[in-house]
DNA sequence: CCCGGATCTGACAACGTTGTCCAGGCTCTA
DNA sequence: TAGAGCCTGGACAACGTTGTCAGATCCGGG
């Protein structure tokens, strides 16, 4: 097909498939372009006859106001953006829920993806959500180094990060208690007899999981039982590998009676493990997850409220743009520890 | 605050708290705004000197470009919608996360938020994504009647219906089998067996629950059995009310010897009720869910593929906008019955 | 009968970007 | 060294909306 040399810059009149206009509009009933604005948003100062007519034209043309064109005038979005780190993880269901809930409730809409765990893809996805002009902006954060965001915090995006802190930069960020709950649920284990507790979470450079590592230290510290190295596997996230850790440290030279599962996709990896030795052992996991009472035993879990965090999260976000909190704050929400069996075994083997 | 009488149009220089624009970029780089349009977007016809003091000054201001205004301009908003009914439920999970992933491939972003099953929730919802102008939309209706969308479609919006089709519109659905799963979970128990069957699911008003009866009888009449009004529970979908309506059936004067659940929402009420009940009484659920291996026994189940339902409708929708797809389709895909041992329980009591 | 005021309406510019098109400078050849 | 042609850069309009402001209309009262 041969290249048109000057095509003209007005499309023959399929923009946006073939969208009337408020021009359109105004055209067909006969009124003034500010009249029809007028009526669309509901301003006062138009006949009650006046409206009754563009209302029809309006109608009759199926005519949608163009949002684009409003943010541009107007320079608020009424949106908000989501970064998430999966949107298929069934923990991020509630909070994103809850985040949308939110921001229903302050008229915006939520723009939402996925980084997959990949900071590049966390970052390309941050600015794109910018460049839409986005209000706000809610991540999970998938990398460490945020500095990217700077222009934009100093533009006045909103920003908190949630589930873990911010990298390189002063930001509002909502968390659980990460390491409280790790030592509560580890506590757990020793006050009904265990000693020999294992481990097993992802790597240490993901804040999360320094911390659960970190409170699994404390809570043994605390008990004055020295930790050994076999006890604990870190960086070991795929099942197969989460499996063949799991049952190393059962089947050691100095097997452990109890394990501390740092994550629900560890903990679930770990009762499939469990269900197949013969030796009961305790186990006690890091979030809750459905079904967990039905199993046999029921799952011992430290609970985190991710409904909460989104809510909390967005909550911030929405007072940053009110204009209502200005200084960066770090906020940590209480875990609870959910007793169901699995961690109330006593020792064994 | 006395209100300000008149307050120039050009606020003082703080839209978007006070991003630069290209207009800025320009002229800190000394050149023309067009020249940076080019740098922006990677046109050619820019030396690599000038392009160097473009890219400078944005990094130096921390410009960003307006997608609004670009949007606007273009008629192309590379972003697409996704009504969904509840974004906590696990179900959708996968569903989003498929959309997400082709979205991408594509180029677009994905706008979403739940109807919470209201019909009115819907639409208002659906409506403003329209607004805002994505190029498609991906519909998990709640409601019946989708004639709202009339002008939209006419003015070319994308849009694929899924898991239930659309009311009263001629649009592109793509569907589970579900009358097929459910009669072949059905077969399943009566191949073991079974005879007196119950079944309880959501109102026939919802597509997919009538679908699923029709499913049952089916079944039941391809084996020549006759179904008792008390084996069937509809339209109940609270936990307390599905509980006893379980226990109605399996102590009823003809009581079940097996129960077909017809959504996952209702199998998880359902193994409660069966845990704490004395007899064995056969399971097969629609909708697989996870840990059900692990649970005693393991819960078979008609399992329907939601990343596939969520892949396939964003794919039409695509071509949609490509042009390669015209007449709307309804397309339905295969279920697949999962054996894990409360399905092939024998008949007992 | 005219005027003041209140009410309603519409012309116009501006939001930030991109498509078109032309001007000027450069290179290369004859 | 002049001329042709290419390459780079910039002026300008347009996308669809909303804020401003002034004009038009209508009413009642003096």
């Amino acid at each position: 097909m041969p290249e048109t040399i000057r095509r003209p810059d007005r499309l023959p009149e399929n923009r946006y498939g073939n969208r009337p206009t408020m021009k359109d509009v105004a055209a067909r009933a006969g009124v003034g372009l500010k009249t029809v604005s007028r009526v669309v948003n509901g301003e006062p100062g138009v006949t009650p006859e006046t409206e009754r007519r563009v209302q029809e034209a309006i109608d009759a043309l199926g005519f949608r106001r163009n949002d684009s064109a409003r943010v541009l005038r107007k320079g608020r979005t009424a949106s908000i953006g989501l970064v998430l780190e999966d949107l298929a993880d069934p923990f991020y269901g509630p909070l994103s829920r809850a985040v949308e809930e939110v921001a229903r409730a302050h008229g915006a809409l939520l723009i939402n993806g996925s980084s997959a765990e990949d900071p590049d893809r966390e970052q390309e996805l941050a600015l794109a959500l910018c460049a839409r002009r986005v209000d706000g902006l809610v991540v999970i954060p998938a990398g460490d180094d945020h500095r990217y965001l700077e222009p934009e915090l100093k533009a006045g995006v909103a920003t908190v990060f949630v589930d873990r802190p911010a990298g390189q930069i002063d930001a509002d960020c909502v968390l659980s208690d990460n390491r409280g709950g790790a030592r509560d649920g580890v506590a757990h284990l020793i006050g009904h007899g265990h000693r020999r507790i294992g481990f097993i979470g992802d790597m240490p450079r993901i804040h999360t999981a320094a911390e659960r590592l970190r409170g699994y230290r404390a809570a043994m510290e605390d008990a004055g039982i020295p930790v050994e190295d076999a006890w604990m596997s870190l960086g070991v996230t795929d099942p197969e590998r989460v499996r063949r850790a799991a049952e190393e440290m059962l089947t050691g030279p100095s097997p452990v009676t109890a394990v501390f599962a740092a994550n629900n996709r560890v903990t679930v990896t770990v009762i499939r493990v469990l269900a197949a030795h013969a030796r009961p052992v305790a186990l006690v996991g890091f979030d809750d997850f459905e079904l967990a009472d039905l199993l046999q035993p029921g799952v011992t879990v430290v609970a985190q409220d991710s409904a909460a965090l989104g809510r909390t999260a967005a909550e911030r976000l929405f007072r940053q743009l009110d204009g209502t909190l200005v200084a960066p704050e770090r906020i940590e929400l209480p875990t609870r520890l959910i007793t169901r069996g699995s961690g109330e075994l006593p020792p064994s083997g």
